[in-house]
Formats: C-alpha cells, structure tokens, sequence
RNA sequence: GGCCCUAUCGUCUAACGGUUAGGACACAUCCUUCUCAAGGAUGGAAUCAGAGUUCGAUUCUCUGUAGGGUCACCA
C-alpha cells in the first residue's frame, strides 16, 4: 500500500487570505516537496482562492515569492506552464460546476434551495437526521434558473468510512457526523472539499499530504472520489505545528508569517532546517543537516504524530550555528542582502577591515538582524547621557595612552596591550568600563577589533582632550 | 458535547518487548578569555495514572485522565 511505484506527484494548496504564507503551510510545504523530490517526483502549488469574502490582495505573490525565497520551488504552479493548469483554483470555475452537475445527474448530488434562516430552523427541528430528508424543494429544477442554490452531496446514513493514513494507519469515521456536504456554493464557486478532489485528481495528484486538521475532513473526500469513481491516492497527515501553550499555532501567539523570519534575519536552510525536526529526528540524532541529506533520509513513515511546540529559542541556536559556519564570503553576502539600502552596512562590508569584522561576527549572530546594533557606534557616537565623572577620566587616560600608538602600528593587539597597562597601573579600572566608555554598553563585539575598524583618527577623537 | 488524533526531561526528540531511558535546545557550574560570544567539560531534569498480557512493558491491550483537532455556502 505504501509502495511508490507510480510517478509521485504532491502539491501543497495554500490560500491568500492572510498577509503571506503560515509557517505551518511552510512546514507542510517542505514535506511534500522533499516527498516529491526524494523519489524523482512534481511538486505542485496550487491555489485555493475560492472564498472571495477572506480574499486578501496580493496575498498570492506574497505566497509564491516567500516559498521561492526559502527554496521551496515548484515544478507546476502558477506562472509555470504545468500540463495540469490553469493553477489557480479561481480561475478552473467552469470544470468544478461541471463535476458538481454531473453528480446531480448520476444522483449522489441534490440541488439545494434553503437559505441559511431555514436551515437553522430545520437544524433545531431535526437534530440527527441528515440533510437530504429534511431538505424542502429539493433537486426542484424549475428553481435552478431565478434562484439561489448550492449543490450537496448525499452523505450516506451510518456509513463507516476507513482510511488508510501513511502516518497514522486505519482510520475510521462514520458518516453520521458528516451532513450533506455543500460542494457548489450558490456564489457559483466550489467548496475546498469539491475543489481539492476534483483538481487532485485532475492534476493526478499522487500524495494528498497536508496537516493534521484536515483528518476529519478525510472522508468527505473519499465519499467524492467514490461518487466519482476515482482512484484514491495516498493520505499522510503531519502534525499540527503548536505555541507554547499547545494550541494551534496563531498568529496571536507566535509570529506565524514565513517572510517574518527571513525579515528577522533567519537563513531560509536553517529554517527549513529546524522545521523538519518537528515530528521527525535523524536516524543518527544529527541537528544541522542539508537539504539534500534530509531527502536522502526522509521518510514520511518516521514521521510523528505528536502536535510538536515551535520553540523560537533552538531556531535561534540553529540560526547562529549556520551563520557560524557560513564561509566570511557567502556571510558577507547574505548581510549585504539583508541589509540592502543601508550604506553605513554596506561600506563596513566592502571596506578594507571587512575581514576583520567578518571574523569577530561570524559566531556572534543568532540572527542577520543582529549585526546593525552591535555595530552602530562605529557610525556615530553613542550618546554620552551616562558619561559619569570617572569615565570623563578614564577617557584622558585612555587617550594620552592611544595617542603613542601611531597610524602604522594602530592595530587590535597593540591596542590590547595598552588597555591592559592602563588596567595594571590602575587596578579601579574595569574592562566594563571600557565598553561603556566607547560602545555605551558594558559588553559587547571585542573592543580593539572593533578600534582597529573604527581607525586611529575617529577613535581619537571620540575621546575627551 | 459527538467524533477523530495524541501522550518520554520545560521544549524538540532516541530507544527489534530486555538500555544505568540516549542526544539537542534552554538552564546551572567550571575551563578558556579584553567584555560578550564561540568552543570544551560537568550537572539537575522525563516514560500521564490504573489494570491486564508477559519471565520481563516506555514499547502490546483495556479503562481513566489530560492535551489537540474537527463538527460552515472558511480553507
């Protein structure tokens, strides 16, 4: 059953109706497409855009451009000429009416006439009856014409109906807690569940693999495929990514927008990274891997089933770690990129100490973002508001010593050693100090590096006479 | 509430039915050190509860409990 001999083709159907694609989207996204990828398969996007209340402008490119940021490209989807297309769910209107109606004919599908006042009432009336019996005026085709209606399914009665779910084996759900399903809404858009199986199937769709939420909804679509006579494909249901608290990840609680993190200076691969460690480890305990090592290894079945916490603090571990082992080229590059417009960054970068720099930041960034504060008194002086009378002090001492150090010697170890005389001659002094004095914190990227970047003359002159 | 899914350190996770229950993040201590990092060493920290099967259960079964998901003309 879990055999792969037929082409794998998965697909992951977002819609734009928030700000950019969820992270959760982004997790799922990642496992279809090392699925698809491992076994020489497609992977497709396809957009679900038929709710035209929650539609969100722009949403779409939002979508498709944050997954090809973080490498997540697609064979199919939209913009990309697939067989299968068009990709976008709104724009195939004529095929799922079509499907819709020819379940009316062949009678697995009624024309649906109540408004939503009436079917509340019918609701109260008739607790545990389905739909279909309760349902007034029903499949009345001289209606079809002047009113309004949706297309529903008939959902048998006390049905068992049993999956197979590659995670999570047997499945069972009997149809008593499905009612009739609205597969045409009478805005002439499809549902998700009509949509979803009619455009699987006709994009030959392989590994239906999305989130845990989606289990119950399960058998709704295998009712479809069914009425359809459609071949099933696979099922896999990965865990529901969680805040802290257990819940579903919100954006209440959690940034929840993938470009969030690349905007916070995640690296793309070290969130990819981190994201497959949710509801999966490496046979040999591995935290950092590529990409290409997670498809070698990957397997759908050794996924969990438990719902993990996305714990921003080992994102962040892991974040620091790639950033570590980035060479100082591809590190400066990716700060260029980050920091695009800001030319303070951008000379520091290409300027003559961009070495030296590199060197003492490369373990120091949990994240890109991180770079601009450590560094900005380079630009310009900090604030003095804390300037107390021993730092006005301390400031002439280490200025009558700076002053022997000439423009040719002027380098991180010489001027190491004159900080240490002056702590030697004067045991008050503190290394803290020192920090304060010039970066106006008491810590902070090593101090005659970062003085050796600023230059004798600046130096020199941030310092009382 | 019905139904479905799930249950190992605070968190992410390992452990053919037999391990002193392992690793990672976080935390603490120490080493290194110009501060802060990085790196190294050490430490505390878990099998939800109760029955059953078994020589033996984290692992299999049942019950309970807890958490999550879902019950729309939203996806």
């Amino acid at each position: 059953m879990n055999d792969i001999s037929q082409l794998v083709r998965t697909r992951i159907a977002p819609s734009p109706t928030g700000e950019d694609i969820h992270i959760g989207n982004l997790y799922t996204a990642l496992i279809n497409y090392i699925t698809a990828k491992k076994n020489g398969g497609v992977f497709i996007v396809r957009i679900e855009d038929t709710d035209r209340t929650r539609l969100v402008e722009g949403a779409m490119e939002k979508i498709l451009s944050t997954l090809e940021r973080f490498g997540i490209v697609c064979d199919e989807g939209p913009g990309k000429n697939g067989e299968y297309g068009p990709y976008i769910q709104s724009e195939r209107l004529p095929l799922y009416k079509k499907y819709a109606e020819e379940l009316v004919v062949s009678e697995k599908a009624y024309y649906c006439f109540c408004s939503k006042e009436e079917l509340e009432v019918l609701k109260e009336k008739n607790l545990s009856r389905r739909h279909w019996d309760v349902c007034e005026d029903k499949n009345n085709k001289e209606r079809v014409s002047t009113d309004l209606y949706v297309i529903r399914l008939k959902v048998p009665a006390n049905t068992e109906v049993k999956f197979h779910d590659m995670i999570r084996g047997e499945i069972v759900i009997n149809t008593d807690q499905i009612d009739d399903q609205v597969l045409l809404k009478s805005d002439g858009f499809p549902t998700y569940h009509l949509a979803v199986v009619v455009d699987d199937y006709l994009m030959k769709i392989s590994h239906v693999i999305r989130a845990e939420e989606w289990i119950s909804s399960t058998p709704k679509h295998i009712l479809l495929y069914n009425a359809f006579g459609w071949d099933l494909p696979f099922f896999a249901h990965v865990p529901i990514l969680r805040n802290p608290d257990k819940s579903k990840l919100s954006k209440r609680k959690n940034p929840v927008w993938a470009s969030w993190y690349l905007e916070e200076g995640f690296l793309p691969e070290a969130v990819l990274n981190y994201l497959a460690l949710m509801g999966w480890g490496h046979p040999q305990g591995k935290e950092i891997f590529t990409l290409e090592e997670l498809m070698d290894i990957f397997d759908l079945k050794d996924v969990q089933t438990v719902g993990p916490v996305f714990d921003i603090a080992k994102l962040r571990w892991m974040n620091q770690q790639y950033i570590q082992h980035l060479s100082k080229e591809e590190l400066s590059k990716r700060l260029l990129t980050f920091y695009g417009e800001n030319r303070d960054i951008i000379s520091l970068l290409e300027g003559e100490k961009s070495t030296l720099l590199l060197d003492i930041i490369s373990t120091r960034l949990s994240t890109l973002k991180e770079l601009l504060p450590q560094v900005e008194y380079l630009f310009a002086k900090p604030s003095q508001d804390f300037m107390t009378k021993e730092l006005g002090d301390l400031s002439l001492k280490i200025r009558q010593k700076f002053e022997n150090i000439s423009e040719a010697d002027w380098s991180k170890e010489a001027l190491l050693n004159v900080m240490k005389e002056l702590m030697n001659q004067e045991k008050n002094i503190k290394m803290s100090d020192i920090y304060l004095l010039f970066t106006g914190s008491s810590k902070g990227l090593p101090l005659p590096d970062m003085l050796e970047i600023l230059g004798r003359e600046t130096t020199l002159s941030r310092l009382s006479q």
